[in-house]
RNA sequence: GGUGGGAUGGGUGAGUGGCUGAAACCAACAGUUUGCUAAACUGUCGUACGGGAAACUGUACCGCGGGUUCGAAUCCCGCUCCCACCGCCA
């Protein structure tokens, strides 16, 4: 959520910026401040007339005391007339509070300057390439025929258990997942991240704190009997560990780390790019989250990239870094930087990773601020970035490392399955 | 699931209709004193929003929502959450 002060000061920047996404902003910009000046209006009105029957209350008391009940009874009489006047003031100003927060949740983040216009991922600039397109041999095949085929995967089984996109993992297949999860959660509290393990499900307000309510609760599983919600990531607990904190001072800066499955409903995808692992309900996925100072926000993105970057070298998995365009990027995001695996038997580059700053966009519904050296209270900045999804990555590691006879396991993550080939 | 108790500022906790945005104590911060530490003393010490260049000022907030009243932390109604004990269970 933007915040309103900034909307009212910053307006034709803001729009500027909005623009980048093809979003009306001139129209729901100007319909709020409208609203806004409207609302500030009755308020200032309102108070008064408060502050007014305030000094009437107090009055009536002192005559009361004192014994004058008639003169009492007259105040009250005046006062009653003022009290209409207030009931309808109130309305009005709680009709239009009603109307600003409305529009304000449906606008979204204002690009980073560094972000280019754009209207779909067509307009998205590739920053970075690494590593080198994998010849394979002439039978290979897609991962969904590979999981088959060495039985590591079976989806028919999460078919009968539960339903397509619900894949169960066996054998050599269940120990990669859990080998990547563990090599994911060593590499990040190497870098400094605190691992928690948080809840998979979540009330409305921790929903509504990142920004997945109101709008888009079609993503989320969702379980009426308790009203609660399954996550979509691991960044909805974790990030609503600070909803309302204020932190006392400067110094803070809070990396973490988490391991949880992630459920997304995925309502409307189809074709071939369910197939396989490519679009899953259920899947694992390793998240960074980082809350720190304003000042500190474009270092701390830099990192989380070099982390990621580094992660995608150490499985040897040719990749590339897309900085999104404007109309690409998520609601709540400022700057979304994508990593793609490439994906050798499906031809296709796989998006495994996306990390965002959000700076003050979900601080401000979280209500997650610091106090600065002159007590002043300040939103934070959060940030956060997948480290790394894993149904992808294991798609492009059995497709990249196929031969002949069986799939290599690349030397970075022998030690955590304990085998350095799947074959027969 | 059953029964009982509770929700007040960073913490403990007083407050049953106006003198309470809220006592007292603790913590925190600043200062005085001191060779240093400690102690003592003095002062500051909630959040949000509006108005104002600013000093400042107005309004709201005692779990949440409604009601009664000229006036509500205090009375009434509904809800939520927490704690304890019992039952069931990993």
């Amino acid at each position: 959520m933007l915040e309103i002060q900034k909307i009212r000061s910053n307006k034709e920047q803001i729009i500027e910026a909005l623009n980048k996404r093809f979003f009306p902003a001139e129209k729901f910009i100007q319909e709020l401040l409208d609203k806004d000046n409207q609302w500030r209006k009755n308020k200032t009105e309102l108070e008064t007339i408060t502050s007014e029957l305030n000094k009437f209350a107090k009055n009536i008391g002192e005559l009361m005391k004192n014994g004058q009940k008639e003169l009492a009874e007259q105040e009250k009489e005046k006062s009653k007339k003022i009290k209409e006047k207030e009931s309808e003031l109130k309305s009005v100003v709680e009709e239009l509070e009603k109307e600003i927060q409305l529009l304000l949740y449906q606008i979204p983040n204002t690009p980073n300057e560094l972000v280019k216009a754009g209207k779909s991922a067509e307009d998205n600039e590739e920053i970075f390439t690494q590593g080198q397109i994998p010849k394979l041999h002439e039978k290979a095949v897609p991962h969904w025929d590979l999981a088959q085929q060495y039985n590591l995967i079976n989806f028919e089984l999460g078919v009968k258990i539960t339903g397509a996109g619900f894949p169960v993992y066996l054998g050599k297949g269940a120990k990669l997942q859990r080998a990547l999860i563990q090599f994911f959660l060593d590499e990040a509290c190497n870098a400094g991240y605190e691992e928690y393990m948080p809840p998979i499900v979540v009330n409305e307000a921790s929903g509504f704190g990142t920004g997945q309510l109101p709008d888009k609760e079609g993503q989320m599983y969702y379980m009426p009997a308790d009203d609660l919600y399954m996550i979509p990531t691991a960044e909805v607990p974790v990030t609503n560990i600070f909803r309302e904190v204020l932190l006392p001072d400067e110094n803070f800066s809070f990396k973490m780390c988490a391991y949880t499955p992630c459920f997304r409903r995925e309502a409307g995808s189809y074709g071939k790019d369910v197939r396989g692992l490519n679009r899953l309900h259920q899947f694992d996925k390793v998240e960074i989250v980082r809350i720190e100072h304003p000042d500190n926000t474009a270092k701390a993105l830099e990192e989380m990239l070099e982390h990621v970057k580094n992660l995608l070298m150490k499985l040897e998995l040719p990749f590339r870094i897309l900085r999104l365009c404007g109309g690409d990027m998520g609601f709540s995001s400022a700057m979304t930087y994508d990593f793609e695996v490439y994906s050798a038997a499906q031809q296709k580059w796989l998006e495994v990773s996306s990390v965002s700053r959000f700076d003050t966009f979900q601080s401000n519904r979280l209500k997650l601020r610091f106090k600065t050296k002159d007590k002043k209270t300040v939103l934070c900045h959060t940030l956060n970035g997948s480290a790394l999804a894993l149904p992808r990555i294991v798609a492009a590691l059995l497709e990249n490392f196929q031969d002949e006879k069986g799939i290599k396991i690349p030397k970075a993550l022998i030690p955590y399955t304990g085998f350095d080939r799947i074959e027969h």
